[in-house]
DNA sequence: ATCAAAACAGGACACTTGTCCTGTATTGTC
DNA sequence: GACAATACAGGACAAGTGTCCTGTTTTGAT
């Protein structure tokens, strides 16, 4: 029976586009529901597997967690920001840039989900010391290209530390985010960017 | 038998401080392990409280939460930031000796637990939309207390706009709020301290 | 073709979740 | 003191939680 089932085009394994799947399904109920709020039988459900087959992918849910992290989180960070920021001709210009594409991109659809690093930064953190190591590198990355941005300007700044700005873009960033989220509203992410690009343009970043 | 123990001092009835302690153990839990995280059987437990004690004054966990958004996170959103900075003799001198009061009192103990409102933001308001707007309320008390003391300067400041920098404000704070938490150190918060400073001097904050 | 390992199916399992229910003690009012 | 309303005790309850377990199918090496 399930034989002739195979035969005729039956089930056929796939182990990288089944985990991918899995953690694509996770990843996206994680930084909308919440990673608490979400439970294994609502990625069973939404990606459509069997119990078995998640259980052979990711035995635990920490497994899939920190899998979400590592797979997706840091990659969405790199592409939305630490790419977009090396390949802008300076600092200022790709900050500003970067803030006027999730403008845009939040204002195309409805809601504000918020930044999928600080969403599940705030929910797995304090669960397992593990998944916050994983957030804080992610975020030393972040910083680490930033600060690189402003220290590859061309004349020095004496008037601002690279660090200490990097941090502070990451914090306003984050931070609108939150607002914006809480707002349902693009607004303060507009407020900020315009915020940032004055205080850039007093300190002379190019 | 129990009449003998309510007259040797037995069980005395006091809703209201039953009611307190109910919120109180329910706000520190919700801030430190999340809204989801902690059950209704914590609380219980914690507050060492009965089943029925707690279902009389809270019958579904989404009364207890609001009730720690009004009652305890706009007090201490009040407390912490709005009557600091009214009190403060300029907005730049009360916006900085909040950064270094909370400084302070991370240092003091060893662990970052984050902003409260922030915290319970991620956790609770994707949760219901109550929530939600409950949470928003608190924070355009937050951000119209800044703008208003920017507003209070003697002389007007047309560099500055008081509506986005309020925003800004709150922003900083709050993402610096989440990187010390992910990072478990207080430098975020020294960093993005200096930095306002920084840009307060540089556009005339008093 | 053989066979062990991997990939998946489907459900059982013990435990936790939030809510509710019955019963008793305390309180305020007359 | 009577009595209804409130305040609390303690546990029942169904639904949901994450994990695991027994089979079956597919795959890759020999």
């Amino acid at each position: 029976m399930k034989t002739d089932a195979a035969r005729h085009g039956g089930r056929r394994n796939d182990p990288q586009s089944m985990r991918n799947k899995l953690i694509d399904t996770a990843y996206t109920a994680f930084v909308r529901n919440g990673y608490h709020a979400t439970s294994m039988h609502d990625l069973k459900h939404e990606a459509g597997v069997s119990g078995g087959a998640l259980a052979h992918h990711f035995p635990t849910k920490k497994d899939i967690g920190l899998s979400v992290l590592r797979d997706r989180v840091a990659r969405t960070v790199e592409e939305t920001w630490i790419a977009p920021l090396q390949a802008a001709s300076g600092a200022r210009q790709g900050i500003l840039s970067i803030f006027e594409e999730i403008v845009t991109e939040l204002e195309g659809r409805g809601s504000v989900m918020g930044c999928p690093l600080n969403n599940l930064s705030h929910d797995m953190a304090r669960q397992d010391p593990d998944f916050r190591e994983e957030i804080e590198l992610t975020f030393q990355h972040w910083h680490e290209a930033i600060a690189n941005k402003i220290r590859a300007a061309r004349e020095p700044l004496d008037e601002v530390d690279p660090d200490a700005f990097a941090t502070l873009v990451i914090a306003v960033y984050s931070g609108a985010m939150a607002m914006a989220r809480a707002s349902q509203s693009a607004a303060p992410l507009r407020a900020c960017s315009d915020q940032l690009d004055r205080i850039m343009r007093g300190w002379g970043v190019v």
